[in-house]
DNA sequence: ACTTAACCGAGACGGTACGTCCAGTCTTACT
DNA sequence: AGTAAGACTGGACGTACCGTCTCGGTTAAGT
């Protein structure tokens, strides 16, 4: 492979600019909510002109999710023996994703606004399920490797089904995440998919 | 209950306007999407005056939720035979309405400011909801009555499921409404429910 | 002649706005010069939107025209009883107009404007010029009458001498209005006429 | 006199990016207009770098004068053997001037800048009124020395009478350059200045 | 028939955010 | 030290909406 590797002319960017923003963006997200929050509002508490802002994002959407889920998925792949044990494990890291203060801020409005861009949609897939989806594969795969019986599952479906489940109920429903939600819904799912 | 009934005085409200208003309104929202809509446009292509709309809703998202959920939910209780049909039905039923274009084009933005404001967020489940909710409690009791072991679940959870499921799939992600979908959702819902 | 006289529709434009932005606009350009006077501040000082400025005038350089130069030409047509006499009277007084802190501050910078502008261009003839060069038909008028050589003059070049040396004498250079000048620049012109 | 003549150290500035700015600046502001020209527009359709030119001049109003009135005024004393017809071709002489594209696209805009300019508005009799104020004493000296009655007249007033009614005509008002324009400007000033 | 009161269309109101542009400065690597 | 490139802060631009308010005028019900 060849890396083109244009050598980077003029003032580089300021790194401490970028993080002033990220910061700044997850803080107000937090306080005042994503429709309220205005990308003037961060450039000024950044001490940044717009433009700054304007260069290295498209608009609030980019930039809030970049600002909101950057705390990069490290999660562990669960790993507790049972299917049922690590779907729940895995749905609980979801819950506690989502359940973050920025996150549930955000999370709403960013969804719409994503949904709204076309050119923003694949972005969810390909960015903010990803690793989730790892995570979902390394676990059938152990499944499957213990002798469980897992059919030819859509794991796409199942993602899209528990990341929709957590994401209504905390993001659109704003239930508390009570600690008994990971155990139901990985259970129905657990079961759903090996009884077929 | 004594309806307190107080006489209305004065000019009665203008059942035209109020049509138009919610005509355009679905117009609208569908042609631009929910974001791009602004209630000055829905004012000047009714031919009605802003009050008029304020006087009558809240705000945006009222106002578009009436005007694309008021296809009042009639559709039948299924009654398949087995609860794994009825919930296929249960959840095309929700698909279908999910996927009408006015739909279509006003959820993400209207969850989120319905998300958004405290004094909404009850309507969802409330109003929103509850068609499905009673639609899903008749299949359950019928599951019951044959005979079908459908251990005290939460009902409320399972709808959340069905319906985070779709929204997310068609509202967010914007996939298209495969024919195969509501059996897969449906499948893994009802084998998880009877298996516990 | 038939005034067509539509009925206005709508609410009626405040007075009281116009005004406070026609004052506060004189007041900014004194204070801050023409250049860096902008509509945002007028707008933020005199608590008015920014709609509201340009609902009524297309922009910086109608407004502060009007702002500072309707104190209405209401001075009066000399009569000296010679011609010399009558133009000197007549220099002064485009001199007290164009010393005024006001018009000082905002002359040239509003000519740039209007220079720069087409559709404004024919402004400064129809609006600026229009009551000094009544004033002056007048003027010659009288010397006529009085039996006074005045040849067929182009009133128009004599004004715009008149006018432009004082500009640029005032505005441009920026030279005190020395009580002299009135004098030397209204002999010149008198006696260049009378010697034709 | 002294000249310190500091030895210049490291790289000497490059003539050819000076002459670029120069070439660029005149160009653009004859295209688009004085207060449409921005130095970063000049600076990259010269191909330098805009400290290059912040490095040389101290904002828009020096670089474009420099650039637009460097055809350093070359143009001969005229000599036709009256004052009126010299004044004549003085005049025709700042009207050419002032009539060229690029310095008609810059007047007003450049005035303006300078007028605000404290700092600069001295610039504009010793550098742009200079070369004119000298050919006019050359002419008044030899009116003078024909015999012709020159009384000990106010050669500033003169000029800034010539030039601001110049300058107003074509600069502010943009009428076209008349061919009359100069005799009868010349022709008023000349009688008048006689006749004292 | 007359009053009363809420309605109506139209559009102006104060305010806020948008996304773009420019000024003038600064920071790279290179010459 | 000068250079091209381009990022930096700061701030004005003119537009679009929001939700409210103010007109003149309309439409009933209660007298």
């Amino acid at each position: 492979m060849v890396t083109a590797k244009t050598t980077p002319r003029g003032r580089p960017r300021d790194a401490r600019a970028h993080a002033a923003i990220l910061t700044t963006a997850a803080e107000l997200v937090t306080e005042t909510g994503y429709a309220a929050m205005s990308l003037g509002a961060v450039a000024a508490r950044a001490r940044v002109g717009k433009d700054t802002i304007y260069r290295r994002w498209s608009g609030k959407a980019e930039l809030v999710y970049e600002a909101v889920f950057t705390t990069t998925d490290t999660a562990p792949v669960p790993d507790t023996g049972t299917l049922e044990g690590d779907l729940t494990v895995l749905v609980q890291q979801l819950i506690d994703e989502f359940s973050a203060p920025a996150a549930a801020a955000a999370l709403p409005g960013l969804l719409a606004d994503f949904a709204a861009a076309p050119e923003l949609r694949a972005t969810i897939r390909s960015a903010f399920l990803a690793p989730a989806k790892q995570r979902l594969a390394d676990v059938f795969d152990r499944a499957r490797a213990r002798g469980e019986t897992v059919p030819g599952v859509e794991s796409d479906l199942v993602l899209d089904s528990l990341v929709g489940t957590v994401l209504f109920r905390l993001g659109i429903l704003g239930e508390p995440a009570s600690p008994r939600l990971a155990r139901s819904v990985a259970g129905i799912a657990a079961k759903g998919i090996e009884a077929r």
